[in-house]
DNA sequence: GTAATAGTGTCTTTAAGACACTATTAC
DNA sequence: GTAATAGTGTCTTAAAGACACTATTAC
């Protein structure tokens, strides 16, 4: 065991991110480029070692990383896997903590100024982005997406996807996007209205050249709400 | 980037196991007593480092850890989570990589000699056993008892816990056990028969002192069967 | 025959799904 | 009035839940 406290022993670990958001034509990724070897030149998930000086602990490290590269602050963030083996980045044995982080059209919106030069929106084509990305990033994605389109089947999670503030037929809307398929109204709004993770925003009405919708908001911003049922 | 090249900015990394087997007296886990610093000669999850020069994969060391305890070599085998911070190891800023593992009561029956003899059963007690252990291991063990109470709720965990032959009667007191409530016969049957990830072996019947029984084995012993709704 | 557990069937209650209807705005 | 989307109600169909019944063995 002792002989483990040398460090030359150490794998290399790193948090890496897989951050969403969703645009007109769907949901997209932030990729960055690689200035370095290895992967030099390709597209990435962002992500970067661990300070051990710095980071006091993993989500920690996560959210770093997030703020660096997007400016956002307060995303929906949770730990999807870990991932490490001896061959998966040449430089040595190494370990990927990977992190799912939801960014609301709001703060990709307001915080477009801050996003690092280096960072890109690419929309999702099916498991991937249609091109080949660094290390085994393509079957991180791949897993983070599995687990994306899995719990919109159960959860509150479109919601973190859409502004502060939206009505029914557009957390409606994102839903069928996510999942591919028509909802039914009627069915939608019972079961919103029974998972109960939304709170109408009192007199505010969002209006066009029709009957006025009611807004709403999550009630809270830094959880899902999971359904007893599919939806 | 290059100064993290440097080992001494590495975090220590371990793989450690939440192991499971059932006793008649309900779900039990393994512990083992530590013989170094730090916590010497407290109880903790199984565990080690990760081997850089042996193990391939995150899963082949947690494989390795398993065997060397426990000497079974084909469990259920599924990742938790992953924790790391500054003080969970007064060693240093450390990362576990968490495993459940499920042990079959006949791998327990068989294997008893190949069991380390550090290791020992204990049985779960509410979120834990009952009594202190090992850095945050307390935690990350009511977490994995957290996962397995879940998923026996939508999955066809409680058949891993099993002897490879069991009969439904059998299979639904398991659910029970861990689910803490009795379920209907008729619709505990149904379940499993839509669920389908058992067979039954034909012509095997359990005798007793009355109308024998149907003998059922799972189809798949490394993977869990997901059902639609709760049981 | 009895005792015991295995396995199936039926009836009631509840929820899901499809679809139509009413409501409220701008113009 | 029309067009458009918001929001609710109803009817049908399917599944869940409770419970009773039949089946097959040892003794």
């Amino acid at each position: 065991m002792t002989t483990h406290d040398n460090d030359a022993f150490k794998p290399i670990a790193t948090v890496d991110l897989a951050i969403f958001s969703l645009s007109p034509a769907g949901l997209s990724v932030l990729l960055v480029r690689r200035a370095n070897a290895p992967f030099a030149g390709e597209w990435a998930l962002p992500g970067g070692w661990i300070h051990i000086d710095k980071d006091l602990d993993l989500e920690a490290a996560a959210r770093r990383v997030l703020k660096e590269k997007t400016g956002v602050e307060t995303p929906y963030l949770e730990q999807l896997q870990t991932t490490g083996s001896a061959g998966r980045d040449p430089r040595g044995w190494s370990i990927s903590i990977v992190y799912i982080a939801l960014l609301s059209a709001d703060d990709v919106e307001k915080r477009r100024d801050a996003m690092a030069e280096d960072a890109e929106w690419r929309p999702v084509e099916g498991d991937g982005v249609g091109f080949p990305i660094a290390f085994d990033h393509a079957a991180l994605l791949k897993e983070a997406l599995g687990r994306i389109r899995n719990k919109v089947e159960y959860s509150s999670l479109p919601g973190h996807l859409l502004p502060a503030r939206f009505t029914l037929s557009e957390l409606q809307s994102v839903y069928e996007n996510l999942l591919g398929r028509k909802l039914d109204k009627s069915a939608f709004r019972k079961r919103m209205a029974e998972a109960d993770f939304l709170e109408p925003i009192e007199g505010e009405l969002r209006r066009a050249s029709n009957r006025p919708a009611q807004v709403f908001r999550l009630k809270d911003i830094k959880s899902l709400a999971l359904f007893d049922r599919r939806i």
